[in-house]
DNA sequence: GGCGCTTACTAATGCGCTTTAGGTGCCTTG
DNA sequence: CAAGGCACCTAAAGCGCATTAGTAAGCGCC
């Protein structure tokens, strides 16, 4: 700046006015200190904008989640190329840490503010009484959460944003198609029960099935992982009064419970229908295809981002919704065969 | 810290070297103004350390692919997760960015360099020819390559350090083992063509060919994605002369290429032999299971960051090597059936 | 007892930027 | 014509740390 200073005949002062769009410099003075930056490749130095109390222009993202489990599913690295594409517009870096749980996160959140790290935070997988709400609280952090907070239906959670996937309204459509295509027997094998939004979407179809007087209708929580997946479906398969549908809280799952139900013989979809929660090139990978609910993961990103700078522009929290995505239906869905009695 | 002076009864200056471990203060001190530090949770302002040349404490990782392409494969988070664990030890940040080519990969380095924000990068999906190694050059920052730059054989690249996986050895293993299963026709379905890795593989590939003869043996290039993957598939094997075995460079196209062969009426492994490079869940959703490279990620993140810490603190740059995978043979992989004659 | 030497500390400077408090010349206004 | 106001600019302080130069005290030594 010295240099851009020196050379456009003017103070360090009148530079940083004439950079930052600030009144003080008359338009002309302006455009010359301009041009001689650009000739310069001039790029404020972070370290020193941060020290003067302009924020560090990055925001963090913790997730939460052990290697082995990590990369299961391609969910992450789209959201965050979405996130990326409306942060690289406005120069913001992402901090990015991967940690075991959340005990962990809180820690690296702690850090990272005693530390002026970050101007915001971007926090994801929201569980059921959740410590990092509380935290980000204390801190005084911006924040939008990704997938919405237990018990913030009635409005938005001071301080923090939200962008709420609407997990009761898919599950209903699910539920919807699933019994007009007559089936009366349905299970959903979740994820991970600690998860916020697997909560609703298991309270979703129990209210679902109360509505409609289906007794059998039901939750079961697993890892998300192909393994707990496939061990859940075997479960329910075995039993003597077996469901005609089946919902999974992703793809893996979704997979590994297709190859389950061939390896017992019971035909997809002739003898039970599988929806995948998530749509993914697995999807249509098995035989048949999978009938999935297709969200966009890059635009959640997008969304969430979006609220995340209008809030370090000095917005208020808000509280926006996903459009409710679309259910894909391919050929693991079928209308429940009534003519034929399962064998004991 | 002008906090902890006080309460420690000593100057400013005695804080800094007392929780910097420089020599000046007595033990005794020491100890007591790290007591006073810790009881205030004190954490040094990054941009404040940065700002007097201690550098941003902070390294950078961009991945240049489009968004759609992105978390196709789980090899990614997996990565992340092993530099993860490295640099939270040393309290060193990660930047990370997604973009949508080279081209914009270079801008953003040339910005985290203009704003000080990184004191190194990794480098990741080197190409032939990668304009990246001259950028860092010209640019002086530290940085480690995540698998090897081409014409890099002889020695290590000035400045650099890279963290090899041995592909060379790799591809001679699977072919290795698929001549001693009696396969002599075998196609490659490789990925990107402009990324180094492909460049070996195809050339070990023509290598470990030639030394035994094999002429059918070759590669076909595609964008890693299951479309072309099932696409290339389909061309190979609707020849007159179907190789029978294909070797597939990622978990997904191998998954694609089996449905496909099992759509055609080729069985695996009866017909035609399967090999992913690459294993994941999905090598355990297809029927039958995918013979697989089993490759360790996570490792293979530890490695580079800590090959990047050495260099970070000085240490000259070098070149490492991942232990040659593992080929973790399953259900897709056969002897070749000799007597059946192939249909016209 | 004055010299050099070491040890343990303090004062002061600077990193690159933003911001506040001036300062100058010119135009308006009563 | 002096007082006030405005547009444009400069000087200087400060952000939180590292570092260099400087200071005071203790010690052995001839």
């Amino acid at each position: 700046m010295k240099d851009i200073a020196q050379r456009a005949g003017v103070s360090e002062s009148a530079v940083s006015f004439a950079l930052n769009d600030r009144p003080g410099v008359s338009e002309i003075t302006r455009a010359r200190v301009r041009r001689v930056a650009e000739q310069l490749g001039w790029r404020p130095s972070a370290a020193a904008r941060a020290l003067s109390g302009e924020g560090s222009a990055t925001v963090g993202l913790v997730v939460a989640r052990p290697a082995a489990n990590l990369g299961v599913d391609s969910f992450f690295l789209q959201l965050i190329s979405g996130i990326q594409e409306v942060l690289s517009e406005r120069h913001l870096g992402l901090l990015f840490q991967v940690v075991d749980d959340v005990a962990d996160e809180c820690g690296v959140y702690r850090r990272w503010w005693a530390e002026h790290r970050v101007d915001g935070l971007l926090v994801v997988d929201p569980r059921t009484d959740d410590p990092r709400v509380a935290l980000l609280d204390e801190l005084g952090l911006p924040g939008v959460v990704i997938g919405a907070l237990p018990g913030t239906d009635t409005g938005p959670h001071p301080g923090l944003s939200q962008v709420r996937a609407d997990d009761a309204g898919a599950m209903a459509a699910i539920v919807d198609r699933l019994h007009e295509l007559g089936h009366r027997r349905i299970v959903h094998i979740a994820g991970l029960p600690s998860l916020a939004h697997t909560d609703r979407r298991i309270r979703s179809l129990r209210l679902e099935a109360d509505r409609r007087g289906l007794t059998g209708a039901h939750s079961v929580t697993t890892d998300y992982s192909d393994t707990e997946g496939a061990a859940a479906t075997r479960r329910v398969l075995e039993r003597d009064d077996p469901p005609t549908a089946l919902i999974y809280d992703n793809d893996v799952m979704a997979a590994a419970g297709v190859a389950v139900a061939t390896g017992l013989g019971v035909r997809v979809p002739g003898d039970v229908s599988v929806v995948s929660w998530e749509d993914s090139a697995l999807c249509r990978l098995t035989a048949p295809w999978l009938t999935a609910l297709s969200r966009d993961p890059v635009a959640f990103g997008r969304l969430a981002a979006r609220e995340l700078t209008a809030l370090l522009d000095g917005g208020p929290p808000r509280t926006v919704r996903m459009p409710l995505p679309d259910l894909i239906e391919r050929g693991s869905t079928a209308p429940v065969q009534q003519d034929v009695l399962p064998g004991a």
